[in-house]
DNA sequence: GTCAAGTAGATTGTCGACAATCCACCGGTA
DNA sequence: TACCGGTGGATTGTCGACAATCTACTTGAC
């Protein structure tokens, strides 16, 4: 499911540790709204339904609160994380620092990335045909973001914008109504990468 | 041998878990060169020589990879992170993309955290003088970074300066010659605080 | 001598159990 | 009734033990 499906098929992969399957359970279950803002996730509880102990879930658990999905209290345990007004122009606000950054070095870097932002583009599109539910267009959406920092050249970016990507896409898929008009969303994405092509750094 | 026998205040104030503890005696061991870069760390040689178990020592190295102070390699364990040039460059760069939008944020905010950074400065000629170890300095010349991150107005600034904190100090005592003359360093702060009080965005 | 397979030791990954801590409920008292 | 301390249940924090995995060494064949 991850950027990496240029496989050829020589390694298994199914080397994925125990504790990545849980966080990975867990976020599904937090950005798909299954958790819900506030909810507590009980240690016991999880490790009883996923059949593991408590130890791969206390990992896991840690790894989402890197990723902002929860918060934790000491002798309290993990929460799924809920978002105030402010928190969310916090996050709008850093990520389009981040991103704005990425782009200005992707131009500098000669937009090695352009044909996968085109191709990314065509991807949003057909996503927004019906037939396609929210969640599948949110990930598109966060993929073309996701390339313009892959592309910038500098790791950091693309680290930094990993580490924001899964609560970005709690708070789009909390609001939803951004997504009322799926097309029109693409088409947003349009002027960006025909900046990046001029090499424009302020358009962008 | 530890030191648990400090409080003699009203607030016993020991509530800081084990695990932060760890973190912390790590840390320090890393940043100060004690732990060399690609230096193992074995779970069970720290829980003994820390007294503990291995579970709040294996938590403990989670919070210090998000830090970028160890690696860790599934069912290899975790390592003293060293650094290439290449990642050198791109973590400078990457702080100075932070912070500089940390400045502006916190010139268009009304510069409130300016007395602090002015007196921040003080300290920075302070520790410059005779008697005051590269460590010192560093984490004085840091604290004036992070004054600026703090008084932006949004805490994700802040934030993502702490995630990279660590490693920044682990780098700059690792080359080292920087601070050859502390009260050179404490001069070059001066025109960014100045900028900051007069409004100027670019300059900065 | 070189290389490969096998093996022993050490380290991490996971588990179940116990101790420490928190939280909600309950009963007494003014 | 409102307030306060005690108490029981539930949850997290830590621990020691075992299983899975990796690493380095030995052994043997070519």
């Amino acid at each position: 499911m991850d950027a990496d499906s240029d496989a050829d098929g020589l390694e298994p992969l199914d080397r994925e540790g125990l504790v990545q399957r849980v966080a990975r359970r867990l976020s599904k279950a937090i950005v798909s709204g299954q958790l819900r803002a506030g909810e507590r996730l009980s240690e016991s509880v999880i490790a009883r339904q996923l059949g593991t102990s408590r130890a791969p879930v206390r990992e896991a658990a840690r790894l989402l609160e890197n990723s902002g999905l929860v918060t934790y209290q000491p002798n309290r345990g993990f929460f799924v994380r809920s978002f105030t007004a402010a928190e969310l122009d916090n996050l709008y606000e850093f990520r389009i620092v981040i991103e704005l950054a990425a782009v200005r070095r992707l131009i500098r870097e000669g937009g090695r990335t352009v044909p996968a932002l085109c191709a990314q583009i065509d991807v949003l599109h057909r996503v927004a045909e019906p037939g396609h539910d929210m969640l599948t267009q949110v990930e598109a959406d966060m993929q073309f973001h996701r390339l313009i920092c892959d592309g910038a050249g500098n790791p950091r970016f693309l680290a930094t914008f990993e580490q924001i990507a899964l609560e970005t896409e709690l708070t789009i898929m909390l609001i939803g109504k951004l997504y009322d008009d799926a097309h029109r969303l693409a088409e947003t994405h349009v002027p960006i990468l025909e900046a990046i092509q001029a090499g424009d750094e302020t358009a962008a």
